[in-house]
DNA sequence: TTCCTGGGTGGCACTGAGTGTCAATACCGG
DNA sequence: CCGGTATTGACACTCAGTGCCACCCAGGAA
């Protein structure tokens, strides 16, 4: 009951500050405008998000979440790479269900350098948390150098497809453009 | 003249900077001891740095440059990772030449979430440089696909090199783990 | 109905980063 | 010794983020 309305006010707050934050950017935009559009106080918001930043960065904490469960459901004898781009595909396939808001959430968040640093930050952490679930399933030690470069070199490849369908405004293909990404990197056939 | 003088407070405030940073941690030492330590005013010290962070973050600037240089140095008929990681054994012979203070810069930046972000966001950014010098040399086009995963898969087996060189305390060879990691990036023999 | 208890909220004051402004000062050539 | 330029320190300000406390408003017990 508490809890309803709990997640309520957290939605309208995230709604209206991205709203806000998507016209005028991330810098241009107090706490201050963002509450009084939402209608709370300056000391609720700060109950609801750890700062800022965060209103903006916890959408891309959930999409790796979620990545990161998908390789996991994936069939063990699948190869690394094929693994991670049909768990990629997935998160793909998310992301097209809200383009509008998934290209300013992209956006806001590739051009404005303190979010692009927690962007990346956050890909970080999942390509290590990723090397160490294809490890566990090939049955090598954790931290194994080739599956860590394979999960960065994947993670780059999806970044890199994102950014350019950020550019086109989420016009082209994304899913189309992860394939050909990956097909790009080196080493694959043999 | 007064261009000398100007070197040598920034000098002195860096490296006071960095001692205290790196006892007391980035987010548990403020400006104010900073600067009483250095005897500046705080007012002087964003004259020098833009922000906290600056201190701290130019060092990986200066690198990352010189990083690029050496890779623009390189000749133009070495294979782009050969070439990549030519350059980067220069950056690494320079970080071996100040073992500790790198040991320090490195614990901290990895350590410390708002500096491992500018970290990675400046990663990003010699990524698609360096991808643009490579083009430049094979004759294709910028933002060639293969090329900037290729420079991107580079610069985390180099940066995986650092990561577990400052976890030993910068005791092994740092060279020698760059080479490691280079040789296991898959797809490079033919 | 009354009490009272707990989660959510707003107000307030505080710290710390970062910026603009201005007066004072130090240093240089003439 | 003097005038101009660059550096500095001091002060005031905005904004992010936090701690604290009083308040309010449900719902359960007497």
């Amino acid at each position: 009951m508490a809890e309803r309305k709990r997640q309520v006010v957290r939605e309208e707050l995230g709604e209206v500050a991205l709203k806000l934050l998507a016209v005028q950017g991330f810098e241009g935009t107090t706490i201050e405008q963002i509450v009084a559009a939402a209608g709370v106080s300056r000391r609720t918001f700060f109950r609801y998000f750890k700062s800022k930043e965060d209103v903006i960065i916890e959408f891309l904490g959930d999409l790796g979440d979620f990545m990161l469960a998908e390789l996991v459901a994936r069939p063990v004898d699948e190869p690394p790479l094929v693994a991670l781009r049909r768990a990629f595909g997935a998160a793909v396939d998310l992301i097209a269900e809200f383009p509008q808001k998934s290209v300013a959430l992209a956006r806001l968040t590739l051009c404005t350098p303190v979010l692009r640093g927690r962007y990346l930050d956050r890909q970080a952490d999942l390509a290590r948390e990723m090397a160490a679930e294809l490890a566990r399933r090939a049955g090598v030690p954790a931290r194994d150098l080739r599956l860590e470069l394979t999960a960065a070199v994947a993670l780059t490849a999806y970044a890199l497809s994102l950014e350019r369908w950020s550019e086109d405004g989420g016009d082209t293909d994304l899913g189309a453009l992860l394939n050909e990404a990956f097909a790009a990197i080196p080493g694959q056939d043999h």
